[in-house]
DNA sequence: CCTACCGATCGGTAGG
DNA sequence: CCTACCGATCGGTAGG
């Protein structure tokens, strides 16, 4: 386990006890916060960040609600911690392999396969958390929580449609298409075997998706 | 505005005063039961079902949360009722129209476009009503809400197929085609757009859905 | 349909 | 990180 002493090589401030004991207060608050993060994440992909209480989320880790709220200002900053927190998952499962393919249509297609995958294994408890959160926000008055969640969003589809214009660009996809349509249609396949996985949980949803992504792409194929 | 006199020629109880103004007392009771729900349908589509809070509901239609409570036995009934109002609503106005269209592939482009006209015009303030409590409910514990949000998505899912078997019998499409495959990418394409049209409030997101749909049908079109 | 409640839980604060 | 609170709101009840 990391405490203090194991960060002190590379700490500038090392020699004052007293800064020594702040920063290992400051390393297991860290190590705290993100624990928290951790079980936030799953308790929203599953309740919604509004079903994301701070009396929930004490319970669940064993500690007392004023003492898991010290680490956030305001339920609000929670919520934006939480969809931080998530980001960086999705990032590390998605994004991440997907840069191991080749550019072109290989890198396009190895983003879906991790997007499903990643949704087939549950690495949330309730699936896509960006897929519940989305649909839970879309239609509520306009504030910070909505407008982190718009921004991720419009991430997810440009990063998407950029993949497709390098693939254009490869000469792996037909230049004509219209690059925001077949991303348009490629995340709202992901999107539906999510949410039926979740209803039914019948692997047979993912199938559909596969089949329907693979069947858009050959279209487009050159 | 309808009262007990109104419906006394029907009624065979007409002739009792006891029993007229007990059926008076039911048809004030129903119409306010109508109204709450209405209300209520429109909350739900914006703040989901667990949203749809007593206090809330009876604010918005300035009643107690007594008065308003005492037409459900508890909040689960209250959310019960709100889903068979929203499928009354959705029947109407989606399911309805389209049978105006000639059996086959006509019948099942008027009902994608009704499905998407009526996202459009925002029949609920916060889109589909049945898009939001699906996602809502998708990973939710077993209940009573989740059978009656599972039930209503698989009556929907089995129409557009059952739409794509009869436009196949018709000889409208080809009949090689799997009816469930194609079915999930209509739906698919079109709850996309809803929930994009909520979050951006950019109509392309219909024409995208609009474009998805009619390229699926005309490579399948005999 | 109302007033007047109930215990539980909400987000949040004081003070240590 | 805790105990001990706060006012507001939750679903629900009693009694009329």
């Amino acid at each position: 386990m990391a405490d203090e002493s194991t960060l002190a090589p590379d700490d500038p401030r090392t020699g004052d006890i007293t800064t020594a004991v702040e920063d290992g207060r400051r390393a297991r608050g860290r190590r705290t916060r993100e624990s928290i993060l951790d079980a936030a994440v799953d308790l929203a992909s599953v309740e919604g960040l509004d079903g994301l209480t701070i009396g929930r989320l004490a319970t669940a880790l064993g500690m007392s609600k004023s003492g898991l709220f010290s680490h956030f200002g305001s339920k609000e900053e929670l919520q934006l911690a939480t969809i931080d927190a998530a980001r960086e998952i999705f990032i590390r499962e998605v994004f991440a392999p997907a840069r191991e393919a080749d550019r072109g249509l290989p890198r396009l297609v190895a983003l879906l396969d991790a997007w499903l995958a990643y949704m087939r294994r549950e690495v949330f408890h309730g699936g896509c958390f960006f897929d519940a959160v989305r649909n839970e926000y879309d239609s509520r008055q306009p504030g910070p929580v909505r407008d982190a969640v718009r921004a991720d969003f419009a991430t997810w589809s440009e990063s998407l449609a950029n993949r497709v214009r390098s693939a254009q660009a490869h000469g792996h996809l037909d230049p004509g298409a219209d690059p925001e349509q077949l991303a348009f249609e490629l995340d709202a396949l992901g999107g539906a075997a999510n949410v039926r996985f979740q209803l039914d949980r019948d692997e047979v949803a993912f199938e559909r998706a596969r089949r329907g992504i693979h069947s858009r792409l050959e279209a487009l194929a050159v």
